[in-house]
DNA sequence: CGGAGTGTTAGTCG
DNA sequence: CCGACTAACACTCC
């Protein structure tokens, strides 16, 4: 699940409750989800404290005092849980049904802090990753990475730019390519082309500049209503323990196929573009 | 039971 | 350089 509104939303709710933590131990059941040296988190992460929580796109950077930044990347179901001391639990991620303990079958990684607190890293499909990099290190690790969508320097033109990058591919590619514009994925992609009022399938190059002025506009209002709501959840599963994202319920296309548009009635249509399901309107995206 | 589909992305192939 | 496609993996749904 975890795009951008998902891991902002880990960030901050995990933000309080891990700064200034030591992390005490770091047990890893499948080290293959461990993408730097063991030796190297031993040195750097075990007895460090943690300065900060930031997001990259839909990668979490947790700064250490050691002037290193551990960053996790959730993947399709990656999960974290919180547990406190008193064994509050607190998750975010993906939910697992029927899995409402910690740690479980999916905890590959868990760091135990000094104060007795943990937190679990689940991942079913095991697609996520923990890595360790000095801290100086991290932009160039980011180079890649096309600009914050909510971030004010994020405007039309920059948009525009971004897309003349990738002139021939669908629209739909454009915005899940990270290095285009950073945390879009299919759900969100398919709900800014729906407000957009843009097809899914058109090359990037056809945008026109009112197309482009109405798409900036889009990815910025769905991913912010979209933060606003805590993200997403798609499982209709409540576990009690973290809550669920509302913005399921708020969501236009995603998921819709079949079902009326919101905007003109017209069956909502659902074709593959980019390899991905996408969900459009046939009749108001253009 | 078999096959398709699932929130991601790095890497390969043409 | 560019874009399409696949692999990494486990599980659910029809």
């Amino acid at each position: 699940m975890p795009e951008l509104p998902e891991v902002e939303t880990i960030r901050r709710d995990l933000s309080g409750r891990l700064k200034g933590k030591r992390i005490a131990k770091l047990e890893v059941r499948r080290p293959k989800l461990l993408k730097s040296p063991r030796p190297l988190f031993e040195r750097e992460a075990v007895g460090a404290r943690i300065k900060s929580l930031k997001r990259r796109a839909k990668v979490l950077a947790i700064e250490l005092s050691t002037g290193h930044t551990i960053l996790i990347h959730l993947k399709m179901t990656g999960q974290l849980v919180y547990c406190s001391a008193s064994g509050r639990l607190n998750t975010g991620g993906h939910p697992i049904a029927g899995v409402s303990s910690v740690p479980n079958k999916y905890t590959y990684v868990t760091f135990r802090f000094s104060d007795g607190s943990a937190l679990y890293f689940n991942d079913v499909r095991m697609f996520g990753y923990v890595r360790l990099l000095p801290t100086k290190d991290l932009s160039q690790a980011f180079s890649h990475i096309g600009p914050e969508p909510l971030s004010l320097s994020f405007t039309p033109a920059v948009l525009a730019a971004r897309l003349s990058r990738r002139p021939r591919t669908s629209i739909k590619a454009a915005l899940l390519d990270q290095s285009v514009v950073a945390g879009i994925g299919n759900i969100y992609a398919d709900e800014s082309l729906f407000a957009g009022r843009i097809k899914p399938q058109r090359r990037a190059a056809s945008l026109t500049g009112p197309d482009i002025i109405r798409l900036h506009s889009s990815i910025r209002r769905v991913l912010y209503l979209a933060v606003r709501s805590r993200g997403t959840s798609m499982n209709s599963y409540v576990d009690g323990l973290g809550r669920q994202g509302s913005y399921w319920n708020r969501r236009k296309a995603y998921g819709r196929a079949g079902e009326k548009c919101r905007r003109c009635g017209t069956i909502m249509r659902r074709a593959v573009v980019a390899q991905r399901g996408t969900t459009y309107c046939p009749e108001c995206q253009r």
